[in-house]
DNA sequence: TGCTGTTAGATGTCCATGCAACAACGTCTT
DNA sequence: AAGACGTTGTTGCATGGACATCTAACAGCA
């Protein structure tokens, strides 16, 4: 039973550990699943769709939306092509730097963002938020937000 | 700024996820990039010299071990073959089902497993638990415990 | 024994992703 | 004004994972 770990982490640590990869990958496998059944739109996809949504303007430069949907920048490029070729999402031209792209959702990719959202919501409350008490959403959202690199403010 | 979410989840609520969300992408990749440089070793490889380290007789059946690694079963087909090329896991068969198949850890894989260890730990350390206070983990866990579905036990 | 159905792993195929390299543009220095 | 340097987004390439499918082997029942 220690074969490792008398390296200074505790049994308790590394179960928590391993406890939030079985948890953020249980749910996501979830949402992934029922959005594909009932929408045919995988979860990196809604989530790009859900970020332009909310953005001002509903567009955000490429390069701002890979880190909110946690992609590399390559991995945004094909992902929007994807998107591009549905018609959900186009692209427009910065006007103030010429190098710069705005990924822009289109009203065909807010309807796709309108239907699969209760899907959506509905997998978060089922798989995570139902499970916890009340209190608890308030105290885990206060730790994972000083896990958060970028300055998590209230 | 309203314009999902009215089906019933609070910004909050949704921020929780996103938090859980990138902390442990965030974790993982830092984890998975230390690994690679240091030790030449991915993560999911990493992580399945771990589990067979810690199973009785060194050796866990396939299929129990994809289960503990969250890879389908075609995925751990996969890694399994890598391992065993690089001589670090062997496959042995199993007396009472023909069928099965054992993971076994060799000795150089339980080496290969002590040198990477250390890094693996210090970056659990640093890129999570050293950004929590003591009670903290305790909390988390008891919430995170709650998320798992394999009826999570103290 | 001979069927039927189920389970354990391995493979063929496809697709998403990351990295390194690149081109185009911006910024800063002098 | 001009070059050095950083940034932005796209591409070639390789990797790794999932799904569907396949084979072998078990279990149950007639």
């Amino acid at each position: 039973m220690t074969l490792l770990r008398d390296d200074g982490l505790t049994a308790e640590e590394l179960t928590v550990w391993r406890l939030l990869q079985r948890a953020q990958v249980r749910i996501t496998r979830h949402l992934e699943a029922e959005l594909l059944v009932a929408h045919d739109l995988p979860l990196a996809s809604y989530e790009v769709l859900m970020q332009l949504a909310e953005a001002p303007g509903r567009r955000l430069r490429m390069n701002d939306l890979a880190d909110r949907v946690l992609l590399s920048r390559s991995g945004l490029t094909r992902l929007i092509d994807r998107l591009q070729r549905e018609g959900l999402v186009s692209r427009e031209a910065c006007a103030d730097d010429a190098r710069g792209l705005f990924a822009v959702l289109t009203d065909a990719g807010a309807a796709r963002l309108a239907e699969a959202t209760p899907t959506y919501l509905r997998g978060i409350r089922s798989q995570f938020l139902d499970m916890l008490g009340g209190g608890e959403i308030a105290q885990i959202r206060a730790m994972l937000g000083k896990l958060d690199i970028s300055g998590g403010a209230p």
